[in-house]
DNA sequence: CGAATGATACCCT
DNA sequence: GGGTATCATTCGG
């Protein structure tokens, strides 16, 4: 099928996550969920598509993560059971969804947060651009702190579901958006991760 | 460039 | 307990 000009596919991949998956390191988990598709169901439809770009936060001796100050009741979830959802709600209109990975033997926290995705399936008639961004994926796909905690790895109304893989030519990586609060050493790190052609990449306006 | 918009963390009493 | 600065963003002017 196709809607203006992409490719629009009928089923998402039907393998989801294992949880060992996400217990590693959190840099490696933010690189390797480049292609992994976000899957949400409503009463809607079926919506989603492969991600495209994503960040990776750690946890307490992180100076741009949430989890900097310490385990708080908005950040338990990235201090939990890794395969979770983290999401929370920034500037008090836009959520953003993370998902909870660390390696426990190296961290106490983490997660990846889901810039942007690929509109591939669903969201008919939408432009390119509805995913490019972690508050506008959201929006598109009907997230909110809700879902806040939820298992990303089994059957529900939201999953994450395993796809081919992204090669290292296709990615390219840089520093973290909008963290310019953290303190040296943790700005520039280049621990955001996206694929290099997408046009559903976020970008500055 | 700056407003929108509200939960949160952290300070003080 | 209460006041307030800050914010992993987005959009219009």
């Amino acid at each position: 099928m196709l809607v203006a000009g992409y490719a629009v596919e009928a089923e998402p991949p039907s393998q989801f996550l294992a949880r060992d998956f996400f217990a590693r390191d959190t840099v490696d988990v933010a690189r390797e969920l480049l292609g992994v598709w976000l899957v949400r169901s409503t009463p809607d439809g079926l919506s989603g598509g492969p991600i495209v770009e994503t960040e990776a936060y750690g946890g307490p001796e992180d100076g741009a993560s949430h989890a900097r100050a310490g385990r708080t009741p908005r950040t338990t979830p990235m201090f939990g059971e890794v395969g979770r959802a983290y999401v929370y709600l920034v500037y008090g209109m836009h959520s953003c969804i993370n998902v909870v990975a660390y390696d426990a033997a190296r961290a106490g926290a983490g997660a990846v947060l889901i810039r942007a995705l690929d509109p591939r399936l669903g969201l008919d008639g939408a432009d390119a651009r509805v995913c490019s961004g972690p508050a506008k994926l959201t929006r598109a796909l009907g997230i909110t702190r809700a879902q806040d905690g939820h298992d990303l790895t089994g059957a529900s109304d939201l999953w994450l579901a395993a796809a081919d893989g992204v090669a290292e030519a296709d990615v390219s990586s840089g520093p973290r958006i909008g963290v310019a609060y953290a303190g040296p050493g943790w700005v520039d790190r280049p621990w955001r991760f996206w694929i290099t052609a997408s046009p559903s990449v976020s970008r500055a306006r």
